[in-house]
DNA sequence: CTGGATCCATGATGATACTG
DNA sequence: CAGTATCATCATGGATCCAG
């Protein structure tokens, strides 16, 4: 009897996601998801190392799940791909498996690991949603001359990182490349430059204190 | 270059995550070993179609990540496996992935699909976690007559599960069999008769009324 | 009986190249 | 840009066997 997907038998919540999402690949391709819309080459430069055979076999099974939309016009090249609500829906296990890695599995990026700018904001908002509570909302531009753009923004109550720049006027400006932003963030706060190469802060000397003291026990989740 | 296990070479703590757990049926022997310390014949029979091979592989790798601890004392037959607080700290993500399930993946049992009691009650316990607030601590004793016995307590603030009766003396206990408990959980609440055949319940009148009601809309997690 | 190990078959994934 | 095609390798499942 030939099983068209794996399943595991079992009669539990549990089981049934994992049958949906437990493959490899597949929550780090919902995880990229949650940014906002992206296109196949968009996914496989997030995704490192998955072959295009792998990624459009695991985008075939999301959209067939339901987690995924895919967004095919006649006449246009690309194509989008986009989380439905129950795909947006797995965005709290996305982030508590974050956080269980960010406190049990972190080690500095070994030789030869692949290091994204996106996933260490990913981090930072993770980091700045469980241990700060700002008085006011926020909103911090962070632009990579080498990669793309992303806006932090803190509205009260939690914060969102948003893979493009938004209308809003923002606190800050961050205009970094992806290694001098990975540098800067490696490097434990107390040793951090107050003036670090390849990071430009502009905006209000207060927003930029609050910036930096914000991130300084970033990524140290404890504590 | 021989890859000791399989990794992503991404540095994102969710990829490390997934490392440690990610593979198939991890994450199942973990919700497992999360209502407490299990011989491995008892995960085999939780596990439902995993193989011993499998099994035991996982188990070693979860040991060499910190997540299990393996009990093995000279002179005692059984080899009992639980874990580490950092294994502790991974209920946060099984139950966010548990519930994304039961909104999203939530279909009856078929033909063939192991139906096991303690996932019920996790389902339940979880559901009951997010729906209701009692006013006052419960303990409610689950007695399997062909499986085992759970308690399911509510310490007014959060509910647990354990599997085994506690020493409290308990609001209520439900003496039944897994059929039976099955049978019943599985049926739609508005039809459950009043005095279902082959579940018993023993305890003061108002705490069963309560139990009832606080079962009503099980398994439905929305609304 | 518990806690595995071993062998083999098969399916899933990876590397590389190529195409509409 | 968005994938397929082909081939090689690895992980998993099924069955069986074994030692304490």
């Amino acid at each position: 009897m030939a099983r068209t997907t794996r399943t595991y038998d079992h009669f539990c919540m549990l089981a049934r996601a994992l049958e949906q999402v437990g493959d490899r690949w597949t929550l780090l391709a919902v995880r990229d998801l949650l940014g906002g819309p992206r296109r196949f080459t968009d996914l496989m430069g997030l995704l490192g190392g998955i072959t295009p055979k792998t990624l459009s076999q695991r985008l075939r099974e999301l959209e067939s799940a339901g987690i995924v939309d895919v967004d095919r016009e006649p006449g246009r090249r690309e194509v989008w791909y986009r989380l439905t609500p129950a795909g947006e829906d797995l965005a709290p296990a996305v982030e508590a498996l974050f956080v269980w890695g960010l406190r049990h599995a972190r080690r500095p990026p070994t030789p030869g690991e692949k290091v994204h700018p996106e996933h260490l904001l990913k981090a930072l908002r993770i980091l700045l949603d469980q241990t700060t509570a700002p008085r006011h909302p926020l909103v911090w531009h962070i632009d990579f001359v080498d990669d793309g753009a992303y806006t932090l923004a803190y509205d009260g109550d939690t914060w969102t990182l948003t893979n493009r720049l938004t209308d809003t006027t923002p606190d800050i400006t961050i205009t970094t490349s992806r290694d001098a932003w990975t540098r800067h963030l490696m490097t434990p706060a107390p040793d951090r430059p107050s003036a670090p190469a390849g990071v430009e802060l502009a905006g209000d000397r207060r927003a930029i204190e609050q910036f930096k003291r914000l991130l300084a026990h970033f990524p140290d989740i404890d504590g």
